[in-house]
DNA sequence: GCGACGATTTCG
DNA sequence: GAAATCGTCGCT
Protein backbone atom coordinates (compact mmCIF):
# COMPACT_ATOMS: atom_id res chain seq x y z
CA UNK A 1 0.00 0.00 0.00
CA UNK A 2 2.05 3.37 -0.83
CA UNK A 3 -1.61 5.34 -2.29
CA UNK A 4 -2.41 7.48 0.75
CA UNK A 5 -5.63 8.10 0.10
CA UNK A 6 -8.91 6.41 0.77
CA UNK A 7 -10.17 5.84 -2.59
CA UNK A 8 -6.63 4.01 -3.59
CA UNK A 9 -7.23 1.92 -0.36
CA UNK A 10 -11.20 1.11 -1.26
CA UNK A 11 -10.10 0.26 -5.04
CA UNK A 12 -7.20 -2.35 -3.62
CA UNK A 13 -9.84 -3.84 -1.54
CA UNK A 14 -12.07 -4.96 -4.54
CA UNK A 15 -9.73 -6.31 -6.49
CA UNK A 16 -7.54 -9.79 -5.78
CA UNK A 17 -7.15 -10.72 -2.49
CA UNK A 18 -3.53 -11.26 -2.08
CA UNK A 19 -2.53 -7.96 -2.93
CA UNK A 20 -4.96 -6.63 -0.85
CA UNK A 21 -3.43 -8.22 1.94
CA UNK A 22 -0.33 -6.98 1.69
CA UNK A 23 -1.68 -4.00 0.76
CA UNK A 24 -3.44 -3.85 4.62
CA UNK A 25 -0.03 -4.08 6.20
CA UNK A 26 0.83 -1.16 7.96
CA UNK A 27 -3.10 0.46 7.33
CA UNK A 28 -4.59 1.80 10.73
CA UNK A 29 -7.51 0.47 12.07
CA UNK A 30 -9.31 2.50 14.91
CA UNK A 31 -11.43 0.79 17.19
CA UNK A 32 -13.57 2.44 20.08
CA UNK A 33 -10.91 5.02 20.73
CA UNK A 34 -7.73 2.32 20.36
CA UNK A 35 -5.87 2.69 17.05
CA UNK A 36 -3.82 -0.37 15.61
CA UNK A 37 -0.98 -0.28 12.63
CA UNK A 38 -1.85 -3.48 11.13
CA UNK A 39 1.25 -5.99 11.03
CA UNK A 40 0.10 -8.99 10.22
CA UNK A 41 -2.95 -10.65 8.10
CA UNK A 42 -3.79 -13.98 6.06
CA UNK A 43 -5.75 -13.98 3.16
CA UNK A 44 -8.62 -16.53 2.43
CA UNK A 45 -10.18 -17.15 -1.13
CA UNK A 46 -14.13 -17.76 -1.44
CA UNK A 47 -15.56 -20.84 -2.40
CA UNK A 48 -12.94 -21.21 -4.75
CA UNK A 49 -10.92 -24.00 -3.46
CA UNK A 50 -9.51 -22.80 -0.43
CA UNK A 51 -10.41 -25.27 1.96
CA UNK A 52 -9.44 -23.05 4.94
CA UNK A 53 -11.93 -20.36 4.50
CA UNK A 54 -15.48 -19.85 6.62
CA UNK A 55 -16.85 -19.33 2.84
CA UNK A 56 -15.40 -22.48 1.22
CA UNK A 57 -18.65 -24.61 1.75
CA UNK A 58 -20.99 -21.95 0.41
CA UNK A 59 -22.95 -18.96 2.10
CA UNK A 60 -24.47 -19.03 5.27
CA UNK A 61 -25.81 -16.99 7.92
CA UNK A 62 -22.48 -16.46 9.84
CA UNK A 63 -20.53 -15.64 6.38
CA UNK A 64 -22.75 -13.85 4.31
CA UNK A 65 -20.78 -10.29 4.89
CA UNK A 66 -17.98 -12.09 3.28
CA UNK A 67 -20.09 -12.34 0.10
CA UNK A 68 -21.27 -8.68 -0.25
CA UNK A 69 -19.07 -5.90 -1.42
CA UNK A 70 -15.40 -4.89 -0.02
CA UNK A 71 -14.07 -2.83 2.78
CA UNK A 72 -16.64 -4.51 5.00
CA UNK A 73 -16.23 -5.97 8.65
CA UNK A 74 -16.36 -10.14 8.32
CA UNK A 75 -16.42 -10.66 12.50
CA UNK A 76 -16.90 -14.18 14.06
CA UNK A 77 -16.98 -15.37 17.55
CA UNK A 78 -14.22 -18.76 17.77
CA UNK A 79 -13.73 -21.25 20.49
CA UNK A 80 -16.86 -19.77 23.03
CA UNK A 81 -15.27 -17.04 23.69
CA UNK A 82 -13.05 -15.32 21.12
CA UNK A 83 -13.91 -12.64 18.75
CA UNK A 84 -11.58 -11.96 15.35
CA UNK A 85 -12.15 -9.31 12.77
CA UNK A 86 -11.56 -9.92 8.69
CA UNK A 87 -11.59 -6.61 5.95
CA UNK A 88 -13.66 -8.10 3.08
CA UNK A 89 -12.20 -8.09 -0.35
CA UNK A 90 -12.88 -8.62 -4.34
CA UNK A 91 -16.26 -7.86 -5.58
CA UNK A 92 -19.37 -7.95 -4.98
CA UNK A 93 -20.45 -12.10 -5.09
CA UNK A 94 -17.18 -13.07 -4.33
CA UNK A 95 -16.01 -14.50 -0.82
CA UNK A 96 -12.90 -13.52 -0.40
CA UNK A 97 -11.12 -12.10 2.49
CA UNK A 98 -8.36 -11.00 5.07
CA UNK A 99 -7.83 -11.49 8.62
CA UNK A 100 -6.24 -8.92 10.58
CA UNK A 101 -4.01 -11.10 13.04
CA UNK A 102 -2.27 -8.44 14.48
CA UNK A 103 -1.27 -5.05 15.35
CA UNK A 104 0.65 -2.17 17.02
CA UNK A 105 -1.34 0.32 19.09
CA UNK A 106 -0.25 3.44 18.42
CA UNK A 107 -3.31 5.52 19.74
CA UNK A 108 -5.46 4.73 22.94
CA UNK A 109 -2.58 2.63 24.55
CA UNK A 110 -4.06 3.36 28.31
CA UNK A 111 -7.34 2.16 26.72
CA UNK A 112 -6.32 -0.78 25.17
CA UNK A 113 -4.38 -1.72 28.43
CA UNK A 114 -7.62 -1.56 30.47
CA UNK A 115 -9.29 -3.64 28.13
CA UNK A 116 -6.50 -6.56 28.47
CA UNK A 117 -5.35 -6.55 31.63
CA UNK A 118 -3.79 -10.00 31.45
CA UNK A 119 -0.93 -7.97 29.15
CA UNK A 120 2.13 -7.44 30.79
CA UNK A 121 4.18 -6.13 27.78
CA UNK A 122 2.28 -2.89 25.49
CA UNK A 123 3.62 -5.13 22.45
CA UNK A 124 1.45 -7.83 23.32
CA UNK A 125 -1.80 -5.71 23.13
CA UNK A 126 -2.94 -7.05 19.96
CA UNK A 127 -0.27 -9.51 19.23
CA UNK A 128 -2.98 -12.19 17.71
CA UNK A 129 -6.35 -11.69 15.88
CA UNK A 130 -8.74 -12.42 19.30
CA UNK A 131 -6.29 -10.40 20.81
CA UNK A 132 -6.69 -7.42 18.44
CA UNK A 133 -10.41 -7.64 19.01
CA UNK A 134 -10.31 -7.15 22.65
CA UNK A 135 -7.78 -4.56 22.80
CA UNK A 136 -9.99 -2.47 20.22
CA UNK A 137 -13.40 -3.37 21.78
CA UNK A 138 -14.98 -5.37 18.43
CA UNK A 139 -17.63 -7.94 18.92
CA UNK A 140 -20.44 -8.98 17.05
CA UNK A 141 -21.96 -5.44 16.84
CA UNK A 142 -19.29 -4.76 14.37
CA UNK A 143 -20.30 -7.51 11.81
CA UNK A 144 -21.07 -5.86 8.41
CA UNK A 145 -20.27 -2.46 9.17
CA UNK A 146 -18.06 -0.44 6.27
CA UNK A 147 -14.67 0.14 8.13
CA UNK A 148 -14.30 2.88 5.29
CA UNK A 149 -17.32 4.84 6.46
CA UNK A 150 -17.18 7.08 9.69
CA UNK A 151 -18.63 4.34 12.58
CA UNK A 152 -17.02 3.60 15.72
CA UNK A 153 -14.43 0.92 13.74
CA UNK A 154 -12.22 2.33 11.04
CA UNK A 155 -9.76 1.72 8.39
CA UNK A 156 -7.50 3.88 7.18
CA UNK A 157 -4.42 4.02 4.65
CA UNK A 158 -1.19 3.49 6.34
CA UNK A 159 0.64 7.08 7.79
CA UNK A 160 3.76 5.87 5.91
CA UNK A 161 4.32 4.22 2.83
CA UNK A 162 4.89 0.40 3.39
CA UNK A 163 7.90 -1.26 0.97
CA UNK A 164 7.12 -4.61 -0.26
CA UNK A 165 10.62 -5.62 0.93
CA UNK A 166 9.23 -5.28 4.67
CA UNK A 167 7.14 -8.25 4.17
CA UNK A 168 7.65 -11.75 5.13
CA UNK A 169 4.55 -14.45 3.76
CA UNK A 170 4.57 -17.53 4.96
CA UNK A 171 1.68 -20.27 5.55
CA UNK A 172 -1.36 -19.32 7.48
CA UNK A 173 -1.87 -20.20 11.15
CA UNK A 174 -3.77 -22.61 12.96
CA UNK A 175 -5.31 -23.80 9.77
CA UNK A 176 -6.78 -27.47 9.28
CA UNK A 177 -5.52 -27.43 5.78
CA UNK A 178 -3.67 -26.00 3.06
CA UNK A 179 -0.26 -26.04 5.04
CA UNK A 180 1.47 -25.17 1.87
CA UNK A 181 -0.30 -21.99 0.53
CA UNK A 182 2.20 -19.07 2.07
CA UNK A 183 -0.99 -16.38 2.23
CA UNK A 184 0.13 -15.20 5.89
CA UNK A 185 1.87 -11.52 5.81
CA UNK A 186 3.64 -9.76 8.05
CA UNK A 187 6.42 -7.04 8.43
CA UNK A 188 9.73 -9.24 8.97
CA UNK A 189 11.06 -8.62 12.25
CA UNK A 190 7.72 -6.50 13.90
CA UNK A 191 7.80 -7.56 17.87
CA UNK A 192 3.62 -7.28 17.40
CA UNK A 193 3.63 -10.34 14.90
CA UNK A 194 1.75 -13.22 16.80
CA UNK A 195 3.66 -16.46 16.76
CA UNK A 196 3.56 -19.38 14.58
CA UNK A 197 1.53 -22.47 15.71
CA UNK A 198 0.95 -25.11 13.88
CA UNK A 199 -3.25 -26.24 13.91
CA UNK A 200 -3.57 -28.78 16.70
CA UNK A 201 -6.58 -30.73 16.92
CA UNK A 202 -8.51 -30.85 19.98
CA UNK A 203 -8.53 -34.39 21.84
CA UNK A 204 -11.94 -35.64 22.31
CA UNK A 205 -13.12 -37.14 25.62
C1' DG B 1 -32.33 -32.25 17.24
C1' DC B 2 -27.60 -33.44 18.40
C1' DG B 3 -22.75 -33.43 18.78
C1' DA B 4 -18.08 -32.43 17.25
C1' DC B 5 -14.99 -28.86 16.71
C1' DG B 6 -12.86 -24.39 15.86
C1' DA B 7 -8.70 -18.74 11.39
C1' DT B 8 -7.49 -18.76 20.21
C1' DT B 9 -5.73 -17.36 24.60
C1' DT B 10 -4.20 -18.07 29.10
C1' DC B 11 -2.60 -20.39 32.91
C1' DG B 12 -0.05 -24.27 35.17
C1' DG C 1 0.15 -29.54 28.39
C1' DA C 2 -4.56 -28.51 28.95
C1' DA C 3 -8.67 -25.91 30.17
C1' DA C 4 -12.11 -22.50 29.16
C1' DT C 5 -16.64 -22.14 26.67
C1' DC C 6 -20.46 -21.80 22.92
C1' DG C 7 -22.00 -20.72 18.10
C1' DT C 8 -22.06 -23.02 13.92
C1' DC C 9 -22.73 -26.52 10.61
C1' DG C 10 -23.08 -31.07 8.88
C1' DC C 11 -25.32 -35.37 9.87
C1' DT C 12 -21.32 -40.01 12.98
Amino acid sequence: MTGTDLATLSDLLAGPVVPAARGLLGCRLTGNGVTVRITEVEAYAGTAGDPASHAHRGRTARNAVMFGPAGHAYVYFTYGMHWCVNVVTGPDGEASAVLLRAGEVVEGLDLARARRPAVRRDVDLARGPARLCAALGIDRSVYGADLLGEGPVRLRPPAAAVSEAAVTAGPRVGVTGAHDVPWRFWLAGDPTVSAYRRHVPRVRR
